[in-house]
RNA sequence: GGACGGGUGGCCGAGCGGUUAAUGGCAACAGGCUGUAAACCUGUCGCUCCUUGGAGCUACGGAGGUUCGAAUCCUCCCCCGUCCA
């Protein structure tokens, strides 16, 4: 590929580089003395589970690996203790060592699902921040000042309304930012959010005497609420590890407006071929296409099929599911002349509790062996039952 | 160290002695509509017990107190913010 080639290909599907010339330059420079580019992508370990949010940045960073350069996956495990203020308007609680390790290790097994391995370097910045000296922490502190702090925007705003900023949290830029002196890396990249961070590693950089990295940012995922960034804490995420059936299912939850940026963001499609399919299909057959983009790109196309199946059927066919629980009967569900139910669904899992069991009975979402029950005692109910609230499923027996 | 303001249900936010399990909004859950959704409409939204109506318990930062009665008043403590040092 040629240069201009490259910077096409990296381009797209990327919110912002900083800056883009920088970039052109240290590629021309990669082509001319075979060095490999270091990109740099730093992870917080406080989510145990990737989901399709991470995989927006994840794809554009496999992109620069077939390019033939160096990821460094970073995964942030003193920073993590910190806990990034990114988008929060709390503070974060912070994370125990343990929890740190566990998740560190749950990522490492998912990114190379995408990532390509020979061509990752996967660092933990506990690495480099933890022998610090606390002189030369107070070095570090001196090569930006609080009112540079305060203008990021979440600082800002928190700050505007009296909400506490915690005098760590002013350190996770500057943290973030001498990792990238330590890598030495040539870009890095993060969601747009991550802008402000980013560019704290450019000045450091500068400070440190290393030419300053491009910055390489990529759009925010909308979850599928299609309002919040796709976010483990809120919800409203695809993991990439769950099952087929599952991630079919959210995806065919989507707006169809979302649809269209899920197609720009997580799949090869290219922005004519997505115009596309705008015209020439109808909306609930292209969401069906993307489920099953989405699912073979984790699992299988047989899971994908079998997947756009199973919701055929039980969705939108509304047919029994095959794959449902079994559970034994709770013990003191039995009385006299048939089964509470409401304690029944509290006990298996179908209701929150014993009053939201009640509630549901009373809604009308509660229906075993194909009748709907409206009262809270099953007269002769038999052994097993087959209980459906909402689209939740369970088998007594 | 001093002065002042504030801490209410998952979140935001009313209430400032008594029909208050606590207005309202968001979120969530269920039902309806549909192309699966979104939008929209309806209902629910502390826990437990009693066979559809009730009963009890828990709850407004924490602990005491005043009162027939407190989220609401008083005391002490904890936490957050502002200003002054």
């Amino acid at each position: 590929m040629t240069i201009d080639e490259q910077l096409i290909y990296l381009r797209k599907g990327m919110a912002e580089i900083i800056r883009e010339e920088d970039l052109r330059e240290r590629l021309i420079q990669a082509a001319k003395t075979g060095r490999k580019l270091r990109v740099k992508a730093g992870f917080d370990p406080t989510a145990p589970d990737l989901h399709l949010g991470h995989t927006v940045l994840l794809r554009k960073m496999k992109h620069f690996q077939d390019l033939g350069h160096t990821v460094i996956f970073l995964i942030g495990d003193m920073t993590g203790m910190i806990g990034d203020p990114t988008g929060r308007n709390v503070t974060r609680p912070p994370m125990t060592t343990e929890a740190i390790a566990r998740n560190a290790e749950t990522y490492k097994q998912q990114v190379f699902k995408i990532l390509d391995p020979e061509k990752t370097e996967v660092r933990f910045n506990s690495h480099w921040l933890a022998p610090l000296k606390w002189e030369e922490v107070i070095r570090l502190t001196s090569k930006y000042t609080v009112a540079r702090l305060l203008e990021r925007d979440d600082f800002a705003k928190r700050y505007a309304a009296n909400a506490p900023i915690s005098l760590h949290e002013l350190m996770y830029p500057l943290a973030q930012g001498y990792d990238s002196v330590a890598l030495q890396s040539d870009v890095e990249m993060g969601g747009t959010d991550q802008k402000f961070n980013l560019l704290v590693g450019r000045e450091l950089q500068r400070d440190y005497g290393q030419a300053p990295q491009i910055v390489a940012m990529v759009p925010i995922l909308e979850g599928l609420d299609g309002v919040n960034k796709m976010s483990k804490s809120l919800g409203n995420y695809i993991g990439i590890t769950e099952a087929p059936d599952v991630m079919f299912r959210k995806v065919m939850q989507l707006s169809d407006v979302l649809m269209w940026r899920y197609y720009e963001l997580l799949t090869d499609r290219s922005l004519a071929e997505i115009a596309e399919l705008k015209t020439s299909m109808h909306p609930m057959e292209a969401k069906v296409a993307l489920g099953k983009i989405i699912v073979t790109d984790f699992h299988s196309a047989a899971d994908a099929d079998a997947a756009a199946a199973v919701f055929n059927a039980v969705v939108r066919r509304k047919e029994t599911p095959t794959d449902i629980d079994t559970v034994s009967e709770p013990v003191g569900v039995r009385v006299e002349g048939g089964i509470r139910v409401d304690k029944l669904l509290a006990r298996v899992g179908l209701a929150e509790s014993v009053s939201d069991a009640v509630r549901k009975i009373k809604a009308g979402a509660v229906q075993i062996n194909g009748e709907k029950v409206k009262e809270l005692l099953l007269k002769d109910a038999p052994l097993e039952l087959l209980i459906q609230v909402g689209k939740n499923w369970k088998r007594v027996a």
